[in-house]
DNA sequence: AAGTGAGACAACCGCATGTGT
DNA sequence: GACACATGCGGTTGTCTCACT
């Protein structure tokens, strides 16, 4: 029957968002909380589409996104979990709380894949695993997840997935081993934003962060994007509220992050079942749990040769299908 | 100083998945 | 159970910026 477009295309708006538009989007937002983004260009003004408006709260304005200068911590651990999940960026944006999927997807298809095919070409070393599935495996990284899902219904390719769990997860190890002596990536990664982060903001982001001084407090909502002392949250009012809509990633960052200290397993199935993928990536520590917990739930699964911590933390399906 | 090419990033598009009726 | 709708995800494209010639 033909869905009808996310929105009439006449009259829509497209290209590069102006602060106006950023500043109206985020101020409806402030009020109404993120969801609902079929009402969002109707109840805004903006001529834009829903999806647009989505794409540019999650993308860019959302509070407590880091951009440019990934460290090698990052780029790491994005190696090796695409080598794990494969194409899958918003699973593996759950492990980088504060990148984007986006973000990511277009750092390893400008940065990371040539540099695999470098190291491949030099000898392929180091990055073994994921340089395998980098380069060739799949398909170059382009439509990894895609075509696997394409090949197979869910459950099967994550059974593949989950045929393949024990190389990649030696893979995973000796990479986090090889730069972590020290077993606390949790405050060293992705926390550890590199000194100039914060210069490398895209210049209109600075711009928006100008017109939403006030508001936009990464501590209160952005998923605990725990982004400095701001993160304390003493930002209550607006901020703290609007980053809590519905299930929306933020709001639940805190459930999980202090969910993931004693558990993430328990994090992962205290979820409320209304919001599923954005729960999926809160009980990865993802969306917004802040870096500490994703990476502690990874550590924990690394060191647990039980191996079910993981699945616990990938959205993955019911592990104890598998084992 | 101007032109050209490559790289980086933001945004769009289409499909898949989840949810409500 | 089937259908319609809303949202999310991944791939791809377009545009801008910077470096090099």
């Amino acid at each position: 029957m033909g869905r009808p477009p996310c929105c009439d295309k006449v009259g829509v708006k497209k290209g590069p968002w102006t602060p106006e538009e950023d500043l109206m989007l985020v101020s409806y937002i402030q009020e109404h909380g993120a969801g609902n983004w079929r009402a969002v260009p109707t109840n805004t003004g903006l001529m834009r589409c829903s999806k647009s408006c989505r794409l540019r709260w999650t993308n860019y304005l959302r509070p407590g996104i880091k951009r440019g200068n990934f460290t090698e911590q990052e780029e790491k651990l994005i190696v090796h979990l695409q080598a794990l999940l494969g194409n899958r960026w918003a699973a593996i944006a759950s492990y980088l709380p504060e990148r984007t999927d986006n973000d990511i997807k277009n750092y390893w298809n400008t940065h990371l894949k040539k540099k695999l095919k470098k190291m491949q070409a030099a000898g392929g070393g180091e990055d073994g695993g994921a340089a395998s599935e980098g380069g060739g495996g799949r398909g170059d990284g382009d439509g990894g997840g895609k075509s696997v899902k394409a090949a197979a219904p869910k459950g099967q390719w994550e059974r593949r997935l989950q045929t393949d769990i024990h190389t990649a997860r030696q893979a995973l190890r000796d990479a986090l081993s090889l730069d972590h002596p020290d077993p606390s990536p949790a405050t060293a990664a992705p926390a550890a934003t590199p000194a100039g982060s914060s210069a490398a903001y895209a210049s209109s982001a600075d711009n928006i962060a100008r017109l939403l001084q006030g508001w936009m407090r990464p501590g209160g909502g952005g998923g605990g994007n725990g982004k400095g002392p701001e993160a304390s949250g003493s930002t209550s009012t607006t901020a703290t509220t609007q980053q809590q809509p519905q299930c929306s990633g933020e709001g639940a960052a805190s459930a999980s992050a202090s969910a993931s200290q004693s558990g993430a397993a328990a994090a992962a199935t205290a979820q409320t079942p209304e919001c599923s993928t954005e729960t999926s990536k809160m009980a990865t520590g993802g969306g917004a749990g802040g870096p500490a917990p994703a990476f502690s739930m990874l550590e924990s699964w690394l060191l647990d040769d039980g191996g079910m911590g993981l699945m616990d933390v990938v959205p993955l399906g019911d592990p104890s299908e598998f084992f």
